[in-house]
Formats: C-alpha cells, structure tokens, sequence
DNA sequence: ACAGATAGTTGTACATCTCCAATGATTTAA
DNA sequence: TTAAATCATTGGAGATGTACAACTATCTGT
C-alpha cells in the first residue's frame, strides 16, 4: 500500500468524490434560489434553460429528462407568471416554440447569479491553484457542450 | 478586456460552472441508482447516511434537510425493506437510533459504487492533469468534513 | 416537584413529480 | 390519397416531499 499502488482510476474515483461533496454538498445555493424566486427547482431548471434560447415543449421535455405532458404543465406554469411564452412554430404547425420573455430572462438571470455564484472554499484557493483548476475543469467541461 | 482583466473572482465564476456542468450534467447516474435500488432519490441519501454511521432521527433530518416527520416516515420505509433498524438510544430514552443492517449497508455500498465511478471524461484526463485535479479538490474538500 | 423544552410519532393538507392513456391537429411515408 | 407517426394537450392514478399541528414520553433547569 505505498504510493505507487495508487492507479489512475484510484485518483479518478478520490477526485470524482470530492467533486461531487464540493459542488452537492452546498445544498444551501439550492433551497437559496428556490426561496428566493418561490418556485421548485424544477421549474426553475426549465426556465433557465428556456432562457439560453427557445424551444420545442417536445425539446425542453427531453432535456429535462421528464415527459411531454409535464412539460406543458411547467410551461404552463411559468407561462401563468408571465415569464414565458408560446408563439407559433413556422416549420412545423403542431408544435409550439417556448421563449423566455423579458421578465423571465430577468428572473433566470437572477437564478444564474445566485446558483453561480462559487463557494467561499474556492475563492479561498491560491491564484496559482486556481488557474489551474480552471484550466483542467475547462478541458472535463469542454467536450460536453 | 484583456487577459489581465481576468480576476481571481472571475477565474473562480468559470471553473465553479464548469464544476457543476461536470458533476450535475450526469443525470443518468441519478437514474441508474434510483432504478437499480428501485426507492426514490432521497431515500438512497437517507440509507447511504445511516450506513455511514448511527445516528438519531433528529440528526437524520437535520443533515437530509427535512422535519422530524417525514425523517420518521422515511425510516419506516427503510426499515420496512429490512435495510435500516431503530435501537434505543442509552444516552437519552426520548430519542432513537438508526443503524444499518447489512442488508442496508450492501446496498448502500452499491450506491456508492454507482454514485462514485467517475465518468469518462475525468478518466480520460492526462495523469499529471488528473493528480493536480485530486490535489487541489482535496484541499477544497478537505476541511468540510 | 414542577415548568418548559426536546425526541419521536401520528395525522393532515398540499405541492410536486412520474407514468400512462387518449385526443385533435398536423406532418410524413407509402 | 390514405395510413401511420408526431406534437401538444388533457386527464387521472399514485409516489414523493414539504410544512404544520398536536400528542406522549422523557429530559433539563430551577
């Protein structure tokens, strides 16, 4: 058990953990923006991704990993509160594109601002470590989108 | 805007978004752990926190962020499926213990397994990148536990 | 001994989410 | 042109969580 037993895929999994206790474990951000804009996390999900650019309900349902008719009832929702909207869909008359409108962007922004904001222990990190974290998440991160 | 406009604060805004992109774009395990335990999400949290030592109910809902009530209902749950078993508690007649039977820690060492393989791309990282990685989430973890 | 606080439980009401079935409007394929 | 498929919607059943109120047993401080 010295330190040369400790194979690639053993760092992996340590590194994998303390990511998932570093960005789950400060469920405070999560019931801070639920609070903050009186809605499920959800529904607050759904509207931020309205918000980075309009979509099919049939497109925001997959994305949200839900069902189509869930989907309309979110949109539904968020649509009774004036933060989004349906308009027509030019290509293809049976569906309908769900937009964010300006409050909605506003209020998504609002989401944004509070759910990226980092924790303390980040912004503690030295400039050095920092920029390096920076630069290996971009690489994880990268490729996803 | 030049590179040296880039702040320390700003630096921290990208990686804690990527971070999060890297931890919580993985919904799929999410699924998987809930279909393979075959109990819902929380429940798994709850039995995964018993496993990892006894505690009282007070304590449970505490750190699963709930009330007492439901705290209750959900080892009733649990208890039910033979995986958790309430003991008294020597110290304070009021207040009970939860523990897991090894049924219950089994399962919770299979949630663990699912919950902490880390996915592709942070396996696929050049080593240097991947021990600088561990090296730095461990001194952001560190001093939460 | 007594008053007040605390632990677990029971109960209730409600919001939220998942899953499934079915419908009208519209598009696509044969 | 007709049959099958797709889109959004409506509806319903049920699991899951959240938030309170109230009760008994027990502990704590005075």
């Amino acid at each position: 058990m010295t330190a040369h037993d400790d194979t690639h895929a053993a760092t992996a999994e340590r590194a994998w953990g303390q990511l998932r206790e570093i960005v789950l474990g400060g469920n405070e951000r999560r019931k801070e923006v639920v609070d903050a804009l009186g809605m499920s996390f959800f529904r607050i999900k759904a509207l931020r991704r309205i918000a980075r650019g309009p979509l099919t309900l049939r497109e925001l349902a997959e994305q949200l990993l839900t069902d189509r008719p869930y989907a309309t009832l979110v949109v539904d929702d968020l649509a009774a509160r004036g933060l989004v909207e349906r308009t027509a869909n030019p290509a293809d008359r049976r569906s309908k594109i769900v937009s964010a409108t300006p409050a909605g962007k506003e209020t998504a922004a609002r989401a944004e601002r509070i759910l990226g904001t980092p924790p303390p222990a980040l912004l503690a990190l030295p400039a050095e470590d920092l920029a390096e974290l920076e630069r290996i998440t971009s690489r994880l991160a990268g490729h996803g989108s």
